[in-house]
DNA sequence: CTGAAAGCGCTTACAG
DNA sequence: CTGAAAGCGCTTACAG
């Protein structure tokens, strides 16, 4: 059948209630699931609708109602496996609430993050789960609250006017130096890479803080490649340093893949001769050797919670604004030992 | 400001004439770039577009057009980094396009995906990227073409009808077996798992048919479970078999990643006392120790192709059905040896 | 509970 | 090149 007959044939509201005998406003009403119908009338509505194959037109509905059923989420990096779960978490929960999300990957770049906004504006999406570019300026917020868009920040937040769902890095971080200084370690690095942002920010500054805390050394900080297939061979980095460290802590799942593939590389047995801490915990983290010690932050639980808030959001614009800030919990397993 | 007051002050394109002292049916010309429309109008037009801060109503050209600018994009396993490639290539050809993609999960569940469809259907989206879930049945693709819905299947095929755009598994299959023969390997083990479908055939048969072009036995074929964090555990299963495999050809990278922490939890060295090779060849494979031989399959670029096909196929929905397989490539890195 | 009517914001012939 | 008019498929008061 051509796409020409396919218009032609597209059968409406209005078909459905001559073919049934009621007005279209009944008609409507059924669809809406009203409870000013009765049941026998509804039930010859519904039948109707059957018999003649009738689609509820969502796009035509929201023409009327301004309510999309549409929702967005932009995400810095789909193939990171920690913005994947992110997402699968946003999508079902969305997904359980009926509606329905459109997917953008801003790359990191924060014109091509404007260009997907203003392309979602255009679709009508009701709000937008937003996992902010770096460099994303703070007053986007301010033009997101012009266009009146709902928004969320997750993971990372460029203001305090938005709604944000993240992770208390300062608290993960405190996790994993206090864990290493149980074992004896002092000398402990922190192994960063990607570029700056408020995770990136509350990580480094967590560490440090943790650090102090415990009266070590607090600047033993390894800048490491962003990508993940160049980071292995930047291993050398960790001894680069006045202070040679006896544990890492990674900035991320990317960073502990890596280095571990590293240190093998250099023939260092990890958890022997060196101590190494993951975080970010992503479901194949159980597959690395030795098993990873790793502070896990739960980024399917994060978009769950994100798309919840959102849709409250949405519901109640006047909200003020909220932050859930989830705690880490740490994974011990087998890559840390005593210093050497 | 409250949802009351954004409804009331939406500009409209009839808002912009009045502004530029044109009529209605010139905006709407001059937003779509026709050339019918006098530079010098032109410019008064957009300038009132920026003026009085206009925003394209997609949903209500849509109205009229039939075209959504809409389209999905179903995946059984949305974590699956193989899968997060193949998504992240369909965004990113959508998106040069102009158009946006809703993204469902189906979970490899037939019901839901029933569902995901309809819902999509219901938002009116101009076609989808299908990768069918497991046991999908044949006569879905009737379904679909009665709907009259654009649809290109994905690494999975269920029917002839449909577009596809896939992967040569046999060929896969051949280079593997090929290269260790090569090696001087004939005992070679086939470790599958996950659910059945066209993909999995594919390899399985590909498999066989390769073993037995070299006359080796081709019925060593190692079930392991679906997840990831099952697999090191069960690898003791590849030891299981009358014959005593000296290779193992994985699934995919999944299994891949599980059996070679499962090798290691063994004490066997990948490479010396067991040849490993991957499938699929993820990127995160390159941080992987030894790094792994594998045959590349190129999920981003399958995406991508998959997503061009679905814009012809919307363009031009009389086009007999296509099929694109993609040859895959073998690389070759440190996991195989000669046969201990 | 139901019907008739208006309107959401756009595009598309049709005249001029 | 431009204007007036109809219509895409729905929802929502407003009367009955």
């Amino acid at each position: 059948m051509s796409s020409q007959e396919r218009k032609k044939s597209r059968v409406t509201l209005l078909d459905v209630a001559r073919h049934a005998s009621v007005s279209r406003a009944t008609a409507s009403l059924v669809l809406r699931k009203s409870p000013l119908v009765g049941s026998e009338t509804r039930a010859r509505v519904e039948q109707a609708m059957r018999d003649l194959g009738y689609v509820y037109n969502i796009g035509a509905a929201r023409l009327r109602v301004e309510r999309s059923q549409i929702i967005g989420a932009i995400v810095p990096n789909l193939t990171n496996p920690f913005f994947a779960e992110l997402l699968s978490g946003i999508e079902e929960a969305i997904g359980a609430t009926g509606k329905v999300v459109i997917l953008a990957n801003s790359g990191e770049r924060v014109e091509r993050q404007s260009m997907l906004l203003q392309r979602m504006r255009e679709h009508g999406v009701d709000g937008v789960v937003l996992c902010p570019a770096a460099g994303t300026e703070p007053d986007l917020s301010e033009q997101l609250a012009a266009w009146g868009m709902p928004v969320v920040q997750v993971l990372r937040h460029i203001s305090v006017d938005m709604d944000y769902v993240g992770v208390d890095y300062a608290g993960g971080m405190r996790q994993a130096v206090d864990y290493l200084a149980s074992l004896g370690h002092e000398k402990i690095a922190f192994a960063v890479h990607g570029p700056f942002h408020s995770a990136y920010r509350e990580r480094v500054d967590g560490f440090r803080d943790a650090m102090l805390a415990k009266a070590f050394d607090p600047e033993i900080l390894i800048h490491l490649p962003a990508q993940l297939g160049e980071i292995a061979d930047s291993t050398h980095l960790l001894f680069a340093k006045a202070t040679q460290p006896t544990a890492v802590i990674c900035f991320n799942h990317l960073v502990a893949l890596g280095l571990a593939a590293g240190l093998h590389d250099c023939g260092l047995t990890i958890g022997r001769d060196l101590s190494l801490i993951g975080f970010d915990d992503v479901a194949d983290a159980e597959a690395i050797r030795p098993r990873l010690t790793s502070v896990s932050t739960g980024p399917t639980a994060i978009g769950e919670m994100a798309a919840r808030l959102l849709v409250e959001r949405i519901a109640n614009p006047d909200l003020p604004p909220r932050r859930v800030v989830n705690d880490t919990t740490l994974s011990v397993r087998q890559s840390c030992g005593r210093p050497a």
